[in-house]
DNA sequence: TTGTATGCGTTATCAG
DNA sequence: CTGATAACGCATACAA
């Protein structure tokens, strides 16, 4: 049944002409005639020939397919952020491949490179762990690349990232305006730049109104299973916090399940704040507070630079920070003691 | 900055050496002198060397990486299949892309037919909406492809798919049992697969019993959007239903939202029960009575399923059907009037 | 141990 | 309007 491979050679026998014609015929180039035009396309739809993409980059045809590459396929927020690319993307006629390369470096880079070469006709890096010289690497690449939440040493490769600094900071305040102050951390993924950044302002803000603590800060590298260890931990302590500041929505589904098993009410006994706002956190009970990202604006615009890219326009040097937004639900409360 | 591409003859000549010589010493082929293995490593590297992964490919080299083609990018259920293929091709020592292509049969057509040209060395399809035509040219394709969740006519492609009409059976048996008459039901997805198996179920179910009612089916499209419209308009009916039936977890979502503006009270007032069990039905408030499918199992089965084809092995008449599972939660019991 | 020649399938160029 | 030819970058058989 394995019929190897149809080619354009298979076709132009059956059509009798040659494999220019039916090159030029698929392609709608040239001036054929339409008898031959009508002999070529039967020929090719009974062959059921697609044309082999692997040849047709190699002799420089765009693909007409994106490529976004995330730390994780499963997260929502990765998947959102997925979604409303490849739907613009589509609206613009292209299609978006979706890849993760977290395993090596090594791998990721290869990865990355041979996608570049031929297979999308550019590139969107999300969260990207980037070494420096795997970054330099890309700035020489021929193809358009652009970077969502990047927050590493500079780069000349364009660069589109949510606020997270002064939103974490505002979280935080609400938190200590309600009058919280043993108030926990659960970080994110070790390579994540927004984890970071998240970390950092929350350091801060804590040193600077003299509550910091190192033991209320544990990793939870943006699971849920992480958040869930996490909280068991900072709940079994002499001086357990009143208010859990999650790296992120997933890991604070986390802190939920570890408070249930503990007996503990949100927000009467526990608050808890979360940062994403993927689709569930207005379902949870009580409904998660939050930050929200405009993620769709940032798709769109990533698809659209790399759109710009692929028509000359050089990108680099660009740097665009959305703003987040606060979502004050009902998961924070004073604290009870 | 832009320096075009970095060919194997650019790393030759940096080396001093001929393409050939480069080309082993990259793929550890045949035998090379330290020495030489040295310069051209180097060489490489100061380049910043990355073989052109659509050449490799027409040469005929495997890619090493597996393609998935889903109907929705966003879609949990879809998302948690991919990340689990993603896992076990990554054991694997492959890669896996992910790719959606609902916007046309002819565009889908021909992006299957171009990523099997090479760019995969295999393929997972994900619901197809397959036309008969379509399955039968990827019968004939040199690469290996596997169907999830594909219930229509016999092909000869493997199918691994998960049981859905006699768990469906069991759901709506479930609710009888509890005293329902009112049973509605929100349909899926237009060409679902799984969304057709399950409306089967359910318009044979509640014939057998003598409740079949034409106005209690609306189509949710398997999304939470139509869920709520379609649960209004439900609940706007004179008999209004006292159970609802949600195609997915998705639509069951809409169900919450919209009972939740009528003032309604689930289990109470309203019983809900959806299908997939999403990470977020065991979080919902009540939790999500549903249905779970062995997801990672048929992902698992499905890459391996690919190597195997890889491998030479012939795929053809394999079925294999897993078991669904009734997950009873909070979110059903016995009707108030 | 290294290099020469060849072809994978497609399309741009140019000639007929 | 149609076709012959070359080239894209790489890896293989074969030769040196």
């Amino acid at each position: 049944m394995i019929r190897p491979k149809v080619t354009l050679e298979d076709v132009a026998r059956l059509a009798g002409v040659s494999t220019v014609t039916v090159s030029k015929v698929l392609n709608n180039q040239g001036r054929i005639s339409q008898a031959t035009q009508q002999r070529v396309r039967q020929a090719a739809e009974r062959l059921g020939y697609v044309a082999n993409a692997a040849a047709r980059s190699l002799r420089g045809k765009p693909s007409r397919m994106l490529g976004m590459v995330v730390p994780e396929m499963a997260s929502p927020y990765f998947a959102e952020l997925a979604r409303a690319a490849a739907d613009v993307a589509g609206r613009l006629g292209y299609d978006l491949g979706l890849f993760t390369t977290s395993r090596s470096p090594d791998r990721e880079r290869e990865r990355v490179g041979s996608l570049l070469g031929g297979l999308v006709d550019g590139l969107i890096l999300v969260g990207p762990s980037g070494s420096r010289q795997f970054l330099r690497a890309l700035e020489q690449v021929p193809a358009p690349v652009v970077l969502i939440n990047y927050f590493g040493p500079p780069t000349h490769l364009p660069v589109i990232r949510a606020e997270n600094y002064q939103t974490t900071t505002a979280l935080l305040h609400h938190l200590l305006a309600l009058g919280h102050r043993r108030i926990a951390h659960i970080s994110g993924a070790p390579h994540s730049g927004q984890g970071a950044e998240r970390l950092r302002a929350y350091r801060e803000v804590m040193q600077a109104v003299g509550l910091w603590q190192e033991d209320l800060v544990r990793p939870g590298g943006f699971t849920q299973e992480g958040g869930m260890q996490a909280t068991r931990q900072l709940l079994a302590l002499a001086q357990a916090p009143t208010a859990i500041f999650a790296g992120n929505d997933l890991s604070a589904l986390g802190v939920y399940e570890a408070a249930r098993e503990r007996g503990l009410k949100i927000p009467h006994q526990l608050s808890v704040v979360g940062f994403d706002d993927i689709p569930i956190a207005d379902h949870l009970s009580p409904p998660l507070t939050t930050v929200a990202q405009p993620v769709q604006a940032m798709a769109q615009l990533a698809v659209e630079l790399l759109l710009r890219g692929l028509e000359g326009e050089r990108l680099s040097e660009f740097v665009q920070e959305f703003p987040s937004r606060l979502v004050l639900r009902s998961s924070t409360g004073p604290p009870s003691g």
